[in-house]
DNA sequence: CTAACATTGAACGCTTCCGTTCACTATTTC
DNA sequence: GAAATAGTGAACGGAAGCGTTCAATGTTAG
């Protein structure tokens, strides 16, 4: 009774390929609560942290019985594990879908770090952050696949692109590492502290656009040919 | 009952000028025991955040009766002010004593910024830091009062720093709100990402030292003169 | 229709922690 | 000495959340 199926979230990648596409029998699980439950544990999540996740809060926030979460995911483990992946799975894509092709290499890469930025600066983002950070004592296992598809993926994209970048000549070719975690600094130092601090509102677009140009600015100083 | 004395904390601090140095009758608190119970619940704090700090595991982390606690803080809420008090002070103390003359701007920018990162990389001092993002929202009198003595005093004295090294011509005389975040961001870079989620063990004195004398040297290469 | 599973609401026993009270001992001032 | 306060250990009633169970109803495949 404890792990009759590990978790639900990749019944379907778990699937037995002799027999796929065959239908359980029974009543069929109800997405939309699943989805109810994955975006009501987030929001908790990020109030409350790994240990403060009370289940009860979030099965009367996604307006589903307490059961139901048990049926869907199992164990306060299982939540928790489906909460990263999801999270991490969107992470992934939407660092990916920051890139693509502008005009000069300042273009493209102020383009993409504004997109970035409007991504990573959001409260949601910062906090679920956070809450990975000090989780890395207690749920390390969590962590590191966050940090995969999160900062670590980051890095590598940043990274091709560098590299890309001296081959086309458009910066000089001092060590990748160093520049992809210059500019890395320099986006963060985007965000002020007040606001990392929730002790100011998040900045508007605009001027948010205008400090990544900015930081882009100073970083193609620092590595222009 | 609720609040007689409101915080023990400032207790010598609220003395009436009028009837100092009159000590009051009966037994004194145990000034150890409540050193012991600020230590404890640091260490509870930094794994469990506002939320989650449980008086029963302070009071027994710090070898002390429940009552004692609850007679010296009197409340939760005098339990956490104590705590983030002591922060500030340690850390405004800490941030000033960091910076003191050498011999050249680089030597001195140098040095300060290895004794400050030695102080900021710390794990614990991290955890705090990330606890206090997660408190904006239910305890922005705390949060504000950490940010003062933490964030914002260190910005300061990079403000004056770096307006006393444009009249010296040590840097040209870019805007100096600029420079004081590139420089923060840069030493914020000195620290790798897996450090920060815990996932890599903190760096080593040395490579600490290194990496920031690096970060101040890129700060240099955009402001020398 | 029937078998199988999902969902609900309500209850269950259990644990943890809260903030408080009690009786008792220890320490300090007057 | 007496008065006043601090500290201990144990217990209190209550709140909250856990993970589970039950009976009843909804939904699906064969």
């Amino acid at each position: 009774m404890m792990t009759p199926d590990q978790s639900a979230i990749h019944q379907s990648a778990n699937a037995r390929p002799d027999e796929i596409r065959r239908p359980a029998p029974g009543r069929p699980p109800d997405a939309a609560k699943r989805r109810a439950i994955l975006a009501a544990t987030r929001s908790v999540f990020l109030a409350s942290g790994f240990d403060g996740l009370s289940i009860e809060a979030v099965a009367a926030q996604a307006g589903v019985s307490k059961v139901t979460v048990y049926n869907q995911f199992t164990d306060r483990a299982g939540l928790l594990t489906a909460l990263c992946a999801a999270e991490s799975e969107w992470m992934e894509a939407t660092l990916g879908d920051v890139w693509f092709a502008c005009g000069s290499f300042r273009a493209y890469l102020t383009a993409g770090c504004q997109r970035l930025m409007a991504f990573l600066s959001r409260p949601d983002v910062m906090n679920f952050d956070a809450q990975m950070q000090l989780g890395a004592k207690t749920h390390g296992h969590l962590v590191k696949a966050f940090f995969a598809a999160g900062p670590a993926k980051l890095q590598k994209i940043l990274h091709r692109t560098m590299i890309s970048a001296v081959a086309d000549q458009a910066i000089t070719d001092a060590p990748v590492d160093e520049m992809t975690s210059t500019l890395i600094a320099l986006l963060y130092a985007t965000q002020p502290a007040e606001v990392r601090f929730g002790l100011s509102p998040p900045l508007e677009d605009a001027a948010r656009d205008a400090a990544v140009a900015l930081a882009v600015s100073r970083f193609l100083r620092l590595y222009a040919p």
